[in-house]
DNA sequence: TTGTATGATTCTTC
DNA sequence: GAAGAATCATACAA
């Protein structure tokens, strides 16, 4: 379960216990024994060695030494630390800052607080049951030295003996609990690897960017981080989302057409106002001046695409390219919507005023984008190298 | 339960 | 190294 099939599979250092631990729904120690997760397995490995003489005279047992390193590392064991271990504190860092994994951060904490207190709660009790057995002892022994003599020696013996057998417990204990922690982070990286959608608000701040862009929809690595920025998740997710989409999209362009337009319903007014502005602005000011707005960063060419041509709207000989790129990206959406209310050929190429989404015969983005003094921001769509598939 | 949507991963190509 | 393509694995709706 988990595990990819059939190919290489990069993934977090941790994957090989991840991919051998159940997926146990409760918390409690004595689940955590049936684990066969790699650490636990070298810790049942030398258990047999760890009953005899963990105690005070003999060298420091390095399996107890891992043991208690582990738990104090894992904020078990040692001073509350407010469960911050190395994997809370690195799934905190990996989690951006976004809710959804704050909520499992904070789910991580309860559950290693969780651990923590049953392994204290345990420990005090084998402490308890070692000294009130220890003292149960002495006084049978008391008892005996009125009928025979008993010497100190035998005595400490005895003790010696009592505690050694409760800290075999301890051990066992102390096992018990690394393996709850180690199923509890294996479980909580599982769960950062699994897929989540991303939320509504996202995939719109997405879908509307993209929709937008429909003629080049590359971001460029500034617009990346800002839509990550925008929708909490990552610039990689981000770049992912736009790989998806642009195959998706071309493998299936009439199942998006809904979507495409109505993203071009929802910004065409803005679109309207903002290319007024521009031009507005534009010819009030230098008729090169390039618009420097949030979008700003995307050069999008557009000598390939006659309706770029700026003239159409306002009657000046300005192109799109001195528009600047967020009024470019106005003006797809714009002449989106304008094309939807005139109807469009469906199809890739076509005889339509304008093929809708710029894709070239292949099914790239090519045709709209292929000035050649002209480049994406990232690289251009002649990346787009072969399309034609499906 | 099943089909679809979708985020992620891997491989290939340039 | 970025993007395309294929595929996997999971979420989600019917």
């Amino acid at each position: 379960m988990g595990m990819r099939t059939g190919r290489g599979m990069a993934g977090p250092t941790l994957q090989g216990c991840r991919a051998t631990a159940p997926r146990v729904s409760g918390q409690s120690l004595a689940d955590a024994r049936n684990t066969d997760c790699i650490f636990s397995c070298s810790l049942f490995s030398a258990q047999g060695l760890s009953i005899r003489g963990a105690q005070e005279e003999d060298p420091p047992d390095p399996q107890l030494m891992r043991l208690d390193n582990m738990l104090l590392a894992e904020g078990v064991s040692g001073p509350e630390k407010g469960g911050g271990s190395a994997a809370a504190a690195a799934a905190a860092a990996a989690s951006g800052g976004s809710s959804d994994n704050s909520i499992e951060h904070s789910d991580y904490r309860a559950k290693l607080t969780q651990i923590r207190q049953i392994y204290h709660t345990e420990l005090e009790k084998y402490e308890q049951a070692c000294n009130e057995f220890t003292t149960h002892v002495m006084n049978l022994l008391r008892e005996q030295s009125r009928t025979r003599p008993i010497s100190p020696k035998e005595i400490e013996r005895m003790v010696g003996i009592i505690h050694r057998k409760f800290s075999s417990i301890q051990m066992q204990l102390k096992q018990s609990t690394c393996e709850a922690v180690m199923i509890l982070r294996s479980r909580f990286l599982d769960a950062r690897r699994k897929r989540r959608n991303f939320s509504k608000q996202a995939t719109e701040i997405l879908n509307e960017y993209f929709y937008s862009h429909l003629s080049n929809p590359y971001p460029s690595e500034e617009a990346k981080e800002e839509l990550a920025k925008k929708c909490s998740i990552t610039v990689s997710q981000v770049s992912n989302w736009f790989g998806n989409k642009r195959i998706r999209y071309k493998k299936n362009i009439g199942k998006f057409q809904e979507e495409a337009n109505l993203y071009a319903a929802k910004t065409a007014v803005t679109a309207a106002h903002a290319v007024a502005a521009a031009v507005q602005n534009n010819q009030t000011n230098s008729p090169t001046t390039p618009n420097s707005g949030s979008s700003g960063s995307f050069n999008l060419p557009n000598s390939g695409d006659m309706f770029m041509n700026m003239q159409s709207l306002n009657g000046d000989s300005y192109q799109g390219s001195q528009v600047g790129a967020n009024v470019q990206s106005q003006v797809d959406t714009l002449r989106h919507v304008i094309n939807q209310t005139g109807g469009y050929n469906d199809g890739l190429g076509g005889n339509s005023l304008y093929s809708p989404h710029n894709l070239n015969a292949n099914g790239g983005w090519q045709d709209a984008t292929t000035p050649s003094s002209v480049t994406s921001p990232t690289e251009g769509p002649g990346s787009v190298h072969s399309d034609t598939s499906n």
